[in-house]
DNA sequence: AGGTGGGGTGGTAACGGTTACAGTTTTGTA
DNA sequence: TACAAAACTGTAACCGTTACCACCCCACCT
């Protein structure tokens, strides 16, 4: 519990003075004797002295801090994008603060908030959507944003990195088409978000390229918590004509989907053909093992912490980039041909 | 990417002095007058002032930050750990910064160092069980420590929260037996984690009150990392007589375990019964469903969350607390009593 | 009327690290 | 030996905020 020593203190016990301590710390800022060198180092070790970020970011304005604002860590999607987040900025030496909006603007608002008080450099984060006004205040207070995941189209200069969601459910839709699946649900995020908008054209693009009419009471936007996934999985079922194929497209809200399916008497795959957004260590542990989109979350998040990383350090001046990448299709057991006795 | 905006510009074009600016800040640090307080608050609104936090931290001794070092995030119990951690802590004014040392303690020690570079007050974490050295200096620094999940033994002057891990493993091992099973065999962690060897202590207990004898080739204490669940599997179920029942004390190896037992023939429960550590959002949606031990995750994070905030406030002064909450055991189908076929 | 107390406000020295600039020593060469 | 250049060191101001103390003014009391 005793006093932390600072630089003054290693100066005088290393027998220099602080600019010289200093330039040890921050190596090339200027010429040190070796000999020198080795003492102040010597002496730092003996006193733990470890420099502190505070007065650091104080003086130099810049910060090796960034924000990391994600919906919700229960979500195996996300944890797992945190963690190679967490990763990826501690190889460039960058810290992460991390803060959840549960999928509330006020908690975003929050967030956004406090990220402007620890003066973090970048932002990385999967907006709810809403907050529109405070993002463009961060924009202009300088601080860089990138969007992982989702985006919000209003807003200009901020990098974003994402599947190509609508080529995903595309490509989910035509699967089930191709297995001659025609009564199609969809069930996605609200249309709020820009995964729901993207998503849910790609099923309609499909559909239509197809010849295939979309029946509007299969399309399910729903909200990302509670239990909407099985409510909307049961509405599904209930319908006089209940479809054949499920495209479940809401992340978060696969296992409550999942959860009702089971407890119903519906056989998957051979009554129902089901797909899901996105691969979880358990999708292929279940019966049957789930077909999934699988998001690469590694590119997402190195894409993500390089262009916070890159701009915080001005390596990055080039306007905002949006990048794309591919997800893919994992055909595992939930998908099968529709049976003769279904296809009425 | 204007100038940020300083308390003495609020106090200039407020026309009051930074000292004012200040009080108005942190409320109850001293009088201000109503009309002057409207007026700062104008002011602070119409620039979008934001106290640095950087500045404030330098100047009180004290920050808003705690440390969050966690083994891995892939794993859906630190996830959910996190998840909550980071809630109670915004809920308390707190920003957690988040660091995983993925089981390395290399990794772990770099962590440290960081952590005491930012000056965090506290730091919440789960140790590999290294570094002892580092950990104890952080202590004579005076910073907060918080074991979570695990601990380290030899480390005085530490908060730990944690499930009882021997009792709990216990009570798993009693269920089998309650069943009739007598070759159990318990995966669990390193033994150079509390968990591993309070788990493998808890079985053993178990087993010896039982009077059954405890095959030691039953037992396998393996790395939380790779694919050493399954290994262990497939050496248990090679065995010229191999268990009847497994139970997975290591929550890492679970999915790996499982995915290895799907893989082969083994009819579960039928043919092997088995119970896990710990209760995941999909373990309810295999085939058949898992007999879980549950962590009490909400009450982990929030103890710790309250001592490691309540000592960085200074409420709490009390020596070092050892917090054990009871896990729940979940009764599901993975369990059965012992078939009198396999009971040769 | 002259104190007195306290509400309201202002000035300023820290906090700890960085850095520009000035100062000092060492080295090299004629 | 002298002198210049190179190599190194010391000092002090600065970053934005808070704590502390000094000050003013006015209401209230004696």
């Amino acid at each position: 519990m005793r006093k932390r020593s600072t630089i003054r203190d290693v100066a005088r016990e290393a027998g220099v003075s602080v600019a010289v301590v200093s330039r040890v710390l921050n190596d090339g800022t200027g010429p040190v004797a070796p000999q020198t060198r080795a003492r102040v180092v010597e002496t730092i070790e003996r006193l733990g002295f470890q420099p502190r970020a505070a007065a650091r970011e104080l003086q130099q304005q810049s910060t090796t801090t960034i924000g990391l604002v994600l919906a919700d860590l229960a979500n195996p999607f996300f944890a797992r994008l945190a963690d190679r987040v967490v990763w990826d900025a501690r190889a460039r030496g960058i810290h992460v603060v991390l803060l959840t909006n549960q999928e509330d603007p006020h908690l975003e608002a929050e967030s956004l908030e406090t990220l402007v008080g620890r003066s973090v450099g970048s932002i990385i984060a999967t907006p709810t959507g809403e907050n529109v006004d405070k993002w463009r205040r961060l924009i202009t207070l300088g601080v860089n944003i990138v969007f992982v995941d989702r985006e919000i189209d209003e807003l200009p200069g901020v990098d974003v990195v994402a599947i190509n969601n609508d080529l995903s459910a595309e490509a989910a839709t035509q699967h089930m088409l191709g297995l001659g699946h025609e009564r199609i649900a969809f069930i996605s995020g609200p249309l709020s978000t820009s995964t729901g908008r993207d998503r849910v054209a790609g099923f309609r693009k499909a559909m239509v390229a197809a010849g295939v009419e979309v029946d509007e009471q299969f399309i399910h936007a729903i909200p990302f918590r509670g239990d909407s996934g099985g409510d909307a999985v049961s509405a599904l079922l209930a319908l006089p004509n209940p479809p054949t194929g499920i495209i479940v497209g809401n992340t978060a809200q696969v296992r409550s989907a999942l959860r009702r399916v089971k407890q119903s008497a519906i056989a998957v795959p051979d009554d129902l053909s089901l797909i899901v957004f996105d691969d979880n260590p358990w999708t292929e542990l279940v019966s049957p093992p789930l077909t999934v989109v699988r998001q690469p979350i590694d590119m997402l998040a190195l894409h993500s912490v390089e262009l916070a990383v890159g701009r915080l350090k001005g390596a990055l001046t080039e306007p905002a980039r949006h990048i794309r990448v591919n997800a893919d299709f994992v055909q595992r057991s939930s998908t099968a041909p529709l049976s003769p006795v279904t296809a009425d």
